[in-house]
DNA sequence: GCTGTTTTTGGTAGCGGTAACAATAGAATC
DNA sequence: GATTCTATTGTTACCGCTACCAAAAACAGC
């Protein structure tokens, strides 16, 4: 910079201005410095200007797994408002393990992040503390904990969970198997067996937990659900995969058996992944506002970043699904 | 930092040194810095450490689309590596257009990051040039082009696309069509056709330009080139589907018209993703080394800046797929 | 004990920008 | 025409850390 100052004979400070706030320079030297920059091929070092101005334009965000096709939507939701603002994405993945996550909030702090973008809603209390102390804002995103640690963007798992099981006990279904991913460090699956299970009550069935499962993620693991479920409740009707794809892997385990569906086995899934509404029969689901939440999140921390919107510290936006009749309830 | 070194009576110097080089210190120094370090919770500036020492801890990724499970698993590989030598992951989408590209580029340049990713293999001029002057090291990810700016870690589309396509040849199907995404800005689809047509070539049989379609993504448009291919040329008896997800959407199409797979159409994918196995009849595919990319891509890359491995520059890492023979060819 | 060498610690000057304020010049006011 | 104001540009200090070299301390050899 200093070189470009040189050459177009101002300061650096101009330089800096002409690039920051082009409204506070004349045309003249506008033009003049433009015109070196251009020449030169000067690359202005945000390194440098960050911690001048002690500001950034980065945003931290932690997802638990990369490869989880779930999250795409919202990371692209993210993305797409973040770079119209000039922001960048930093991304991590925790593995599902607070203390990993702890530790990779302790990397983004230290960038000097200007917000933070968290998938889980399970922290460690360091964590928490960290964060606390940074100041800056942060958004969670996979679920709507009860005690946020400062804006939540999400919908409600447990009311998604709910409904889709009052969806199947007002069908007439009355021995409902339930299958999620496994609920350790994991409270998106814990939440959604409590909406279940508050469904279940609510219509009257009795709780079994011979038909609750926990498992993988994956096809086979969906076909796995099927045959540990009727082997043990024969008399189960219908069987609700609220976890990643599970419902198309039990599907293609009720077609290889020949039952019909739902005629044996009505199955329900949670996310509208393309492919449940092409195979055949069709596979009820929720239809939850994943880009949404991306875009939603990256807005409202921007204003908190730019605009400084204190009034939106704590805010909890829950964002609606959608439920999906189709042939396989 | 300064407050640490006040407290702990030492030179700031000494507290860089026992949180960068804590070998250069004696076992007492150590100590006393790293409690007051604790106690007050004290994070170190990257921002500031990076401009002091002109190096970073970031690289910066640009895929076509964030939002396509495809590249997941690269970025998990590139992702889990760098972690472990406490690197930093940018990422960003450029949309399929190479000057978007070009600015997202300039913009990690900015960000000073110490190495770049590229999965796409078509750049503007300005964005070679730049990178070149920039001097770090790039990795090209999605294929193996003819003019690399640096390094490349790949497989073949190329060869992938052709092995396939020969595959089918010596199988017998006689009118083979392919279908691939739109190869407007995508050299990746460009080198399948050069495949196909390779292949074709290779095995005697005439290219027919009506059985050689491009569409979008998803699963519809697999469905739909079914039906096009079959209107225009009923004697087909081979449909490559080179892309994503088409293959499936395909074979959707043929199951509700009552075809048998391969008996009246014989299906070809080209990315092993779960759901082919898992489908009746199960789908032949290309196994692509899709983690090992991104390992290899970071592994090469941490090599060129932390051991300043000149003699990588340049390198051309191929890595082999694999073809799966499966039910429905 | 003294000199030469090695290890450990400290001082200082940037890295490349920006904030805050000062200075200058031209416009506006009376 | 003198004074005040406004718009534009420059000066200086510092953001928080590390490179580089100097100083001090510890160790060795004779």
């Amino acid at each position: 910079m200093r070189d470009v100052a040189v050459r177009a004979g101002v300061s650096t400070m101009t330089v800096s201005r002409v690039l920051n706030e082009p409204g506070k320079v004349s045309e003249e030297m506008r033009e003049r410095v433009l015109r070196v920059v251009r020449e030169i091929g000067y690359l202005p070092n945000h390194l440098a200007g960050n911690l001048s101005s002690s500001r950034s334009t980065t945003i931290g965000l932690i997802v638990p797994s990369i490869d989880n096709s779930i999250y795409t939507q919202t990371v692209k939701g993210l993305s797409e408002v973040l770079k119209r603002s000039g922001f960048q994405l930093m991304i991590a993945e925790s593995g599902y393990d607070p203390n990993e996550e702890e530790e990779l909030i302790t990397i983004f702090l230290s960038q000097r992040v200007s917000g933070l973008v968290l998938h889980s809603t399970e922290h460690t209390p360091q964590a928490a503390e960290k964060i606390r102390k940074s100041g800056i804002p942060v958004v969670e995103n996979g679920n709507i904990p009860e005690e946020p640690l400062d804006m939540v963007v999400s919908f409600s798992n447990h009311d998604a969970s709910y409904a889709m099981t009052m969806h199947l006990g007002r069908l007439g279904y009355r021995k409902i198997a339930f299958a999620s991913l496994y609920s350790v460090h994991n409270d998106r699956s814990k939440d959604r067996l409590q909406g279940y299970q508050a469904a279940l009550k609510q219509l009257g069935l009795d709780p079994d937990p011979r038909i609750v499962l926990e498992t993988e993620r994956g096809l086979a693991a969906g076909a796995e659900v099927v045959a540990r479920v009727v082997q043990s409740v024969p008399e189960v009707d219908a069987l609700f995969c609220a976890g990643d794809v599970l419902a198309v892997g039990a599907l293609f385990e009720c077609q290889k058996r020949g039952w019909p569906v739902p005629g044996r086995l009505a199955l329900a899934s949670f996310d509208d992944v393309d492919l449940l509404r092409h195979v055949s029969p069709s596979v009820s689901t929720l239809r939850l506002p994943r880009y949404d939440i991306g875009e939603r999140t990256a807005r409202i921390l921007l204003s908190r970043i730019m605009d400084g919107a204190e009034h939106l510290r704590g805010s909890v936006i829950d964002l609606k699904f959608e439920l999906i009749q189709r042939e396989s309830t």
